[in-house]
DNA sequence: ATGGTTGTTGGACAA
């Protein structure tokens, strides 16, 4: 019954005792991180290496950034995201674990719209599509996890009007989410608990959106149609949002039946 | 509230 984990740190290096503790306690056996905002050479390896984790990372200096920390082997497989060899932005990652086709990826988050953010997260989207479609047509069992930049409904946002013009909300946006979905891929968090309400995975730092319970569920696990027959249970873990120096966003797991 | 906060970095820029 393997327990993957994803979340968004907002900087490995000034997060890492409160991700350490977490890890230490609730120790899953997969742990995707986004926007570790460290190259390769800066992640605390031998840190996680001591709670026993191996560990894949794909860095960038100041931005982004993304790894895999993992109990069990690590077998590699992508870096980046097919589709365009002049992207040099850390944001995905893909290896198998357990038999399974793990992805973690941190998909750009495109403000301002109309701009050439905003084509490229569309284009990034457009990317992921595709390379879902692959892995269908090959039958591979896999996940997708992280943070996906996108507020998939209004139920999805504490407030839509003050979202209307934000990259996450527009219809270009959940037009290619659906797209995604349609595939054939399942959001694990929805079908764990079809009737949460505010369910939200990012508070930002300001305005007390916090203590106001003002945010967005914009971190996913998407399962590909053999997974979500595993799927145990999907969760949201709010407690390392309310401590001191927390990252914005907080930890969302998923606990799968162990395979064949 | 065209503000507010945090992180990287040592001035903007990203979120």
């Amino acid at each position: 019954m393997p327990v993957l984990a994803t979340w968004n740190v907002n900087s490995i290096r000034a997060r890492l005792p409160l991700v350490l503790e977490w890890t230490g306690r609730v120790r899953p056996d997969v742990l995707l991180f986004q926007e570790i905002k460290t190259e390769a050479s800066g992640f605390p390896d031998m840190e996680f290496r001591s709670l026993g984790y191996q560990s894949l990372v794909v860095g960038q200096k100041s931005y982004n950034g993304v790894a895999l920390l993992s109990r069990l082997p690590i077998h590699p497989v992508m870096t980046s995201l097919p589709g365009d060899e002049a992207d040099a932005q850390a944001r995905y990652i893909e290896a198998d674990v357990a038999g399974i086709r793990v992805i973690g990826l941190y998909l750009p988050n495109g403000n301002p719209i109309g701009a050439e953010k905003f084509a490229y997260k569309l284009a990034w989207m457009d990317r992921l599509i595709a390379r879902a479609k692959t892995l269908l047509a090959e039958g591979v069992p896999f996940l997708m996890a992280g943070d996906f930049n996108v507020i998939p409904t209004d139920d999805d946002v504490y407030d839509p009007k003050a979202f209307a013009s934000d990259a996450l909300t527009q219809e270009e946006t959940r037009r290619k989410w659906r797209a995604l979905l349609n595939l054939g891929l399942y959001d694990a968090f929805s079908l764990s608990h079809p009737d949460a309400r505010r369910a939200w995975t990012f508070w930002d730092y300001q305005a007390g959106a916090w203590p106001r319970d003002l945010g967005l569920r914009i971190d996913f696990f998407l399962l590909s149609p053999r997974l979500v027959d595993r799927l145990q249970d999907c969760g949201i873990d709010r407690e390392p949002r309310a401590l001191e120096k927390a990252s914005d966003h907080t930890p969302v797991w998923c606990r799968l039946e162990d395979g064949q």
